[in-house]
DNA sequence: TATGAATGAGCGTTCATTCAT
DNA sequence: TATGAATGAACGCTCATTCAT
């Protein structure tokens, strides 16, 4: 029954917040920002509604804390590829499996809810306004012209190529559904032939 | 003086429902189906709230029809690529490109919201249930094996390949959006290119 | 196609006019003022709601006019208990037994709700008010006297006891429903025992 | 600091449904449930209308829970009559000064709106139709029957005179209303006579 | 910190009333 | 005179947010 010091409380308070996060991001990433109600988020988190006030103070707020996220974790993993081995085609293809299978699909759905929905709170909508495709050209630009001077990729304008290739893996992901047993994310080497430059 | 005789109502009323069905197809397409109030597709067929009760018993009617209605014309649409000229990969080609310039973008993006909400009424999401991707997969595989027999189309799983072919396209109808510059539609021949046999 | 003269266009309006009070009447009876839509009124008349207006200006002003129209027959009845045959108990007799068997109901229910409701309109509660019971019992009380005398009439003050048999009378005309098997209007005899001097 | 306990929150549910069911009483009783605006019940029972939607999902489900409650309680009331002291005229006039002193008008006048509008939910009619005045007529007839044998009772059809006995009973309360003081309850003995035997 | 009762603004829908024909 | 399309105010209900405990 002693109070928790300082330190223990932090703690608790940083442990509820990433709760609320990740709770808030399925539910977000499923059901649009008008479509969830304060109180899913909080059951989904284990807490009550009243709760989620102490961390976040407001809808909004929530929201756009999540479509920054989305913003800095979509950055860093584009350019975690220069991290990956193999040459520049081989780090293309790694890359694109992981983002299809892995968990990023919640991410997807989240921007293309902030992008679309006409309820978005302003601050979030700045943010992706600076987020524009164009950041993430440039981060794949020299890997991929590199590419084409290897012979490995297509011969065609490297930021059309990009450009295109991030509009289908983005595409996929957010339309991407279970209920549909015909709708199966391709597989890897199907989607990025038109990436591969013909042999 | 005299009341408007019967053929002269029934061409009002053809025209306001015609009105009313374009302007809740944008507005729902954008906004989906809760983020869509029946007061913004009033006012974008520039008519008044009440007036819409005339014409559809509910917001859920509403939506329904245009579910049917999407669901209809999508069908239609794929099947009238056997009346296009040319050769299997050339009527690919012209209806991919239809497909990716002409307004069916605001069906895709309402199909995609009615897939994906949770309150989408139940008889719509009945219609979106018996209306998988192998509906269009059947359409389309007589075409494509004939393409693959004529040595135009790569050799993978015909059903595969059209299921592949399908969710970029419909990933990429969904998730394109104005405000991004960068955001550009690919060029047919760069999106096709997979499924081209490589020569 | 000659254009009807005035005499003829005045008598379209009374039936038209009647038409539409006989319907109101029943409607609101059943109804209430709030439970009633003018359309209803309007397809029970046979007519459209429109043409209402072209009648009376408001939901308030038909109703109002029924209230006027029941309270005025109401009274022009009672008062005719003198035209009848026979002793004064005879003509209490025929009376109530008409009233229970005709079709006044209606009026009985109309005022029912114009007294319980508070939709009702000013104009209709201002006549009401002054309508009492009292005017009643003043017209009926020379008679229960003159009854007395003759020893037919139990011997309670008069103005009590025409007050307790009106209070009687009209509720069972407002409750009696239709519907309910077990619920029958009281045989005449049954229910002016309470009048009747016992012998 | 604590969030309180389980029993104090049972506790200040339990008050506060208490507190709606008795406003709601009140209101339903004298306007009927379209008359009824669950603004107006929130105030009389002191409350916000968003907070009555958390005791009752509808409007529906309150006003057919005051259906069912009067039901039982007129049951439970009239089947009383056999705890009162004295011989069975003793204890019908005692019960009939009961029911004519008491509150139980507001279950009276409910029950009429739910018997003749059009609004009533489908529940609530059918507990209404399950509830005809045999019910009632059952529970009284062996106390009718051995007030007969007594020779305190009129020698009629005991059915018919209980029948008899209601519907003026169910009239008198239903009707009887504030505001006209000609109006008033009759006394028990005057109303009663037409039971007595006479002498 | 944590809870859930309480509020009130906002949306879907109905209906009295108006108006063009 | 007669019609029915059109409007908009009002009510039932939901949910983000506040607050007492």
């Amino acid at each position: 029954m002693a109070p928790l010091n300082e330190e223990q409380l932090q703690q608790i308070r940083d442990e509820r917040k990433e709760q609320i996060i990740e709770a808030a991001l399925r539910v977000f990433a499923r059901r649009g920002i008008i479509g969830t109600k304060m109180s899913m988020i909080a059951s989904e988190a284990g807490i009550s509604a009243g709760l989620l006030y102490r961390y976040f103070n407001s809808k909004d707020e929530l929201f756009t804390t999540l479509v920054q996220q989305a913003i800095d974790e979509s950055i860093a993993g584009i350019k975690s590829i220069y991290q990956l081995p193999g040459t520049p085609l081989d780090k293309i293809k790694t890359l694109t499996a992981e983002i299809l299978n892995e968990g990023s699909q919640f991410y997807f759905m989240l921007m293309h809810h902030a992008r679309t929905s006409d309820e978005v709170p302003i601050t979030a909508k700045k943010l992706i306004e600076e987020n524009t495709m164009k950041t993430y050209i440039d981060i794949l630009e020299p890997l991929f012209i590199e590419g084409q001077k290897k012979g490995e990729i297509a011969e065609d304008n490297p930021s059309e190529l990009i450009s295109c290739y991030l509009s289908l893996l983005s595409g996929l992901m957010t339309v991407n559904i279970q209920g549909d047993e015909n709708y199966q994310i391709p597989k890897v080497d199907l989607l990025l032939r038109f990436i591969v430059r013909p042999s």
